[in-house]
DNA sequence: CAATAATCGAGACGGTACGTCACGTCTTCTT
DNA sequence: AAGAAGACGTGACGTACCGTCTCGATTATTG
């Protein structure tokens, strides 16, 4: 809890005792992320029994350093949060989306994309999951979104005003429903047609633009 | 040897043995819907143990005759969907699926949305959840959208050869991304611009039919 | 419980209903031995549930007809009881008493003897098992064998004022213990051997040493 | 690396992780016994989950050091062996031996002798029982048995080329006999007389007829 | 360099719920 | 009325993990 501040150079006041194994964070985390990614192996089926055997880790460690197999699990994903997904500049915000939109899909329809559905499963019976989801991943990309949207109002592509939340929850929804739902394909066509479907919609021509500017008092 | 004859139960051959007790069905489905609808009560802290003591019934009935926790959960969830939603038959495809979603919407966020979050959650470790879901939930409703969708063709409102999946994808999509993630909120406002901004198509126009159209491959 | 005496020539006043099935009966009884019959199937591991299955029988029809397993167990022994063990009478007490016991023996190594060990054993922690093997099957040898010991005390091979019972147990008591504790052999020339051990003890005077020096090949 | 030189723990090697709660392993054997002790208490009606309770122990520990529940009782009745059954050296093999049956005897009317039944009675289907009864109740205490009849052959008190296992299954078999049948009572006249007839041998040739004359009293 | 202190692995501990089995009772239709 | 069929509530089974707790061993900092 003692944050200390300036120069480290000498006098790096650590604590007493033995340090903590760097060897055995990895391990666990490893580990926990290779259990998820196994189809059908859910947030439900992990067990830190089976993480700490298999990391070559007594439990009690697992438990010295997570509170409990949420925040494990969060953790593992938190570390595992892939760093390939920005968002391109090529002068379309349509090419721009569509093309983060395809490696998203990749993303999930890989064996990382068990440990989203993971979390995501869990996070509804345990909110910190989902919370770590949002803030740690969803945000994030949120973030290069908007300024992404916002290229394409500048260049006129797209209207002012634009509920740049409604618009990107229009294009990545159908994406994470098919992704959890598993009803019908996760295509890189799917992909294409639901970015052309929702960015035309939005397109200056129309009239459309009061719907969809943010409501005043919201 | 008697057979009667004009008796209407004629080809309703009775098992033997004691009949299976209608009471302890219905004591089981809604002791299972009452705990899931409770917050923070998702389907991993569901115990079988609990069902049947609440229920006042023995263990080994309620595994006689559900295989396991999912199934339970499931044709619970099923035996409690509301029969509200329905497509209402106003001449506007807009207002027709709008009218819908929000009754949706409304179960979402009542206390029954939970039994659905937590069947979608548990089931991205139990693929037979999700599998119920899609058939006692999601295809008998996306039947009745079919119909609603080419009542609009039919009226003019919408394009020929709409890839109706799709688009009731882009319509339902991110009310479902919403409700699991719960990054933003699931208001009725929220639903008509969502309903607007997919269905827009009605208005003159634009008619984005070709990105619209199902891929004649497919 | 209307005891008809006389003759049962027209009204043999029957109880009304269907009456008892013998069939099933012998069919349970049957199943009963057979199953205790069987090596390391004892009292514990019978069930009803295998009775009744076994004998093609409801539940319910053991259940209306004995109280419990024990008297299950108690019934189909006593059916079973064999009719062979009877005391010849040679003219020698000591050969009276040595052929009935062989007989016994052989009984006790035969797939029967199970049963009377499935009931000795339960009637550790049920007494009316006890009882039912003292009077059905016990009392009724001891009876016989009075008769045999009383005849040698006429003879003048047994001295007067013999205590009978504890003659018998003397005799009787050592292979019954072999035969439920299983530490050594129930030979038949451990029998003999034995039958001479105590018998020779009580004639009037003789010292039978040789009977009991060991013999030598073993 | 630093090697102890000397230290008389060089070869008890420990074994890692937490060592046997020895408080645990006394208070499972304790609460099996006293239920054991209790009349009409048989080996069937005792259970895992209430010797666990009882103990106030998790039924994971119990399971975790017996198989089953034949071995729990088995230990259970070996670690309560009193340590009363001793032969003494009197002098007189007959004695020696009297003394101990009657200890015995003492014993098995006590409500450790509960235990004793329990034991066999369900050995009588489950071999591993009986066989736990002997290894470690019998046979320690024939070992003893064997130097006690030495004794008397060499002193001339009884024939050389005894079978003895013989000679000890004559002696006590009438005992266990009437333990287990309880047809008869297991009085301290009964052992003498018991004694006295098997071993008459120790006497010259006569006398012992009174011995076995039936007490008036009875 | 010894003392101190925190972490490590291992694994036993008291628990809870699991899914199964047999119990003894019941309800149904058939004989 | 008794039969077979078989579902019912009950309760113990033996197992799997939970999260906590000793252990001895290891690895740092501090006196």
């Amino acid at each position: 809890m003692k944050v200390k501040i300036g120069d480290e150079s000498c006098a790096v006041k650590r604590t007493p005792g033995r340090p903590r194994s760097e060897r055995a964070r990895q391990a666990i985390l490893n580990s926990t992320l290779e259990f998820l990614e196994q189809r059908e192996n859910g947030f439900a089926n992990l067990t830190i029994e089976y993480v700490a055997a298999r990391a070559g880790v007594g439990k009690a460690t697992v438990y010295r350093w997570w509170p409990n197999k949420a925040a494990l699990v969060a953790d593992a994903f938190a570390s595992s949060v892939t760093h390939k997904l920005f968002f391109p500049d090529t002068g379309s915000v349509c090419d721009d989306i569509a093309q983060q939109m395809q490696q998203l899909v990749k993303i999930f329809r890989s064996r990382r994309g068990h440990v989203v559905s993971a979390i995501l499963g869990a996070g509804q019976s345990d909110s910190t999951l989902v919370t770590a989801f949002r803030d740690r991943f969803l945000k994030p990309r949120r973030v290069e979104a908007y300024a992404t949207l916002r290229r394409g109002i500048e260049r006129g592509e797209l209207p002012k005003n634009l509920d740049l939340d409604h618009v990107l929850d229009a294009l990545y929804g159908p994406i994470y429903m098919r992704f959890l739902i598993k009803h019908d394909g996760l295509t890189p066509e799917f992909v294409d047609q639901q970015c052309q479907l929702v960015l035309r919609q939005v397109l200056p021509c129309v009239k459309a633009s009061k719907s969809l500017s943010k409501a005043s008092g919201k």
